[in-house]
DNA sequence: TCTATTTTTGAATAGTGATTCATTAATCAT
DNA sequence: ATGATTAATGAATCACTATTCAAAAATAGA
């Protein structure tokens, strides 16, 4: 009987997260996944259903990840409001920072992927839902604003992180990971406007 | 000689905003852009080179027009920082108001059209130099904090901006683009920590 | 070494849809 | 009306690439 060499299911999935970041989802070649992983283009077939699925398994895998890092954070006991604010600011960039491909993967293809299967779109509802617990906690202890729209609150500060994620990840070596950390962290907090 | 009958070329391009909206660039179909429009797919060769130059043409106009307004709020020598800063996100709202499928056009296609052609990259910074122009001005004149980051300013805001554009346009039954404006504002100025 | 079993290959297939172009239709000038 | 000119059509073409599958290769056990 012949064993199954390597890690070939791994080695796809590497290899399409760079072809993606490059090219984009629609004109990512399999055939040029293939060459990357140093496979034949046939072989992805045995591990993956198809091009698109591919692209599933990507995404699954990251907001699992994303989702259980802020179940935690938002469940915790010990970190005040505005603590938790930043650890969620920084676990989401945690996930992408050992590899910026992911991350341009991550916020170029997400509408494609968001209504081809709703799976993804409950992830990011559940995602904004710990974030928005976050805020609501930090109001009723008084240390957030009570006015506060949380709905605007959820889609601009993700839209906005996913952003700086983006410019970075096409740019990992101009443009630094911790300044974006910092930067976000003051500006959700106290905005620009001198009191 | 024959003359041409309506504007067709303005059918076209309305009717690919609608489907690439609905559908996304790649997979928009010509055949269906000529239905919508109610001309024959070869129609639309005679007034566009290939389907990627409509997308061009849409990103053009709004580029266009995204950058005339900003530049006239930056260099007003009648508003305050203040004002300015809450004029461009009207100003960036306005355009597509009226017409949400354009909006989730520009929300989801940019990344594809900002490496095929880079007069988009260059009006996109342009667009964030004039909005930081206004940052700049806002701490000189000791009315924004002057430990702004201004890199993180721009693309962080840039991209709560769009993303609260596309939520809107994707259902704008559901949310209020003036409650964006709102709360934008209110976040951008003063944060969520209470002082 | 030989056979059975499983993995891998990559050339061939097959579906898709952008683009072309020969043809038809409409309009204008005379 | 007729011919000249331009607009519009849509079926046929053509390129592209995801996917399949028959054949080959690798391995394990006997």
């Amino acid at each position: 009987m012949r064993v199954k060499e390597g890690n070939k299911r791994e080695d796809i999935i590497k290899a399409a997260i760079k072809v993606f970041a490059k090219n984009g989802f629609h004109n990512a070649k399999i055939s040029k996944i293939a060459e990357v992983a140093n496979v034949a283009a046939g072989s992805v077939y045995l591990y993956f259903k198809s091009k698109e699925d591919i692209l599933y398994q990507i995404f699954k895998e990251i907001w699992e990840e994303l989702n259980l890092k802020l179940e935690e954070i938002a469940n915790s006991s010990e970190l005040s409001s505005i603590e938790k604010v930043d650890h969620i600011i920084d676990s989401t960039f945690d996930v992408f920072e050992s590899n910026p491909a992911l991350g341009v993967v991550f916020v170029n293809e997400q509408y494609h992927v968001n209504d081809t299967w709703n799976d993804f779109q409950k992830y990011y509802d559940s995602f904004l839902d710990f974030g928005q617990s976050v805020i609501l906690e930090g109001i009723e202890k008084k240390v957030f604003y009570s006015d506060i729209n949380l709905s605007v609150f959820r889609f601009f500060v993700f839209g906005g992180i996913r952003n700086c994620i983006q410019t970075w990840a096409k740019n990992p070596k101009i443009y630094s990971l911790a300044k974006f950390r910092v930067g976000i962290k003051e500006l959700i907090n106290h905005g620009i406007v001198i009191k």
